[in-house]
DNA sequence: GCACAAACGGAAGAGGTCGACCGTTTAGCG
DNA sequence: CGCTAAACGGTCGACCTCTTCCGTTTGTGC
């Protein structure tokens, strides 16, 4: 029962859902999360448990108790910037100006892939398929596809954009991600400036045919070291 | 030439350097250098020694006999296709229009990375430090710088344009490519035409700072998974 | 304060990869 | 053809990570 995906710990601090949580576990609980948050952004999802337990001051069976597998761990860790992301997609349907709002969007997420590494590598390639999940994900892609059509529309996005390009840039943006957050930042912003520029409609080079990527494409593919 | 490091059997056939090394020996290592670059094109370069082994019909002792490590049967498998980018820079210094030479420098190696996964991982990550190899990337290096400079002066390439960005693309250009070569060719095809047409001197839209990459940072950052 | 069950920590098992040893085979040469 | 040393293959130990078990501690309600 732990972890109904993350039963999230700041949706309700006094419920008491179906049965009683004792108040050492729900702790536990909140600093084996943070614990991984930390350690992920610093050194990607790839850490060893062991060292999320330690780091948490707890002992291994802890860990396993309230997360029973390492990727329900990572999930639950990044429930609320996967949230987050979501969010933004929203928030940039709002705006007055859709490729402002665009661009807005897409500059946060890379900004948050940047700040942590073990985000954006959990954002691309580890979260689950929990039917909650998906269903926020198809909404955030219908949203984008809407921005980019209106944005289409007033003429300041080139027509031949693909919403695959979304993807790519994800995908390009997680790629450049060095050691240093700070390095991190440098890269995805040179990066986003580039694409931000070819984005414009400049009639004269089309662009060849779009990548075969959806959006699922980034939470299936192995994100292979190579 | 390429493979210091390993003496390489192309190189000087009829050479008895020492000693005498035995035919099959010869041949069992370059089955196990095909075998290498094989898997790994397919898989990446994450693949277990043992099953290199297997594919190329030797027991595991063989091959650790001719590669004592792990890196170093990387490091040969993909000495080649190391020597051609480095020759890829040589050849664009040759044209007599400097922006197209960079164009298809750079569209040759991006390509070299979407054909083989294994490639891409080893050239930005896993390339020994050996004098030799760290010399011709050098040279790559200072080609590229005048390559850069040239397409400048021709005004065909943005004055704010920074060497950084070669490594920004290829970066970006391994984190795009996806399980199937098709796939990521079509990817890396799409990322490289965008990229090329930021690269324009476009005036309106100077870029932020370059990031602090060099192309050094190719090999050695760690390319995590996450 | 007591009792019970929830939760805990340490240690152990399973799985998998890297690297090393060793008895056996085989190429190369006289 | 036969000898010798190079080369071979299977196996074994070390290491690391994930996951599980079990005896012990601790929070909570009566």
């Amino acid at each position: 029962m732990p972890d109904r995906l993350s039963r999230n710990p700041s949706t309700s601090p006094a419920d008491t859902p179906t049965r009683r949580q004792r108040a050492d576990a729900r702790n536990n609980r909140a600093r084996l999360l943070q614990a991984a948050r930390d350690a992920y952004a610093l050194d990607g999802t790839d850490v060893p448990s062991s060292a999320i337990a330690r780091r948490a001051g707890v002992g291994a069976a802890t860990l396993y108790r309230h997360f029973p597998t390492r990727d329900s761990l990572i999930a639950a860790a990044f429930a609320e910037q996967f949230g987050q992301c979501i969010a933004t997609v929203d928030e940039a349907l709002k705006d007055d100006d859709p490729w402002r709002g665009l661009r807005t969007a897409l500059t946060k997420v890379c900004r948050m892939q940047a700040e942590d590494r073990g985000f954006s590598a959990a954002f691309l390639a580890e979260f689950p398929d929990a039917p909650e999940v998906r269903r926020e994900r198809a909404r955030a892609e219908s949203g984008l596809a809407r921005l980019i059509q209106r944005a289409k529309d007033t003429g300041q996005l080139r027509k031949d954009f693909d919403s695959s390009d979304i993807t790519l840039l994800l995908l390009a943006n997680n790629g450049v991600l060095q050691d240093s957050p700070a390095a991190s930042m440098a890269a995805s912003r040179r990066l986003l400036a580039y694409f931000f520029q070819s984005c414009r409609p400049t009639d004269d080079t089309p662009l060849p045919e779009p990548a075969p990527l959806r959006l699922d494409d980034l939470y299936r593919a192995p994100r292979r070291t190579g």
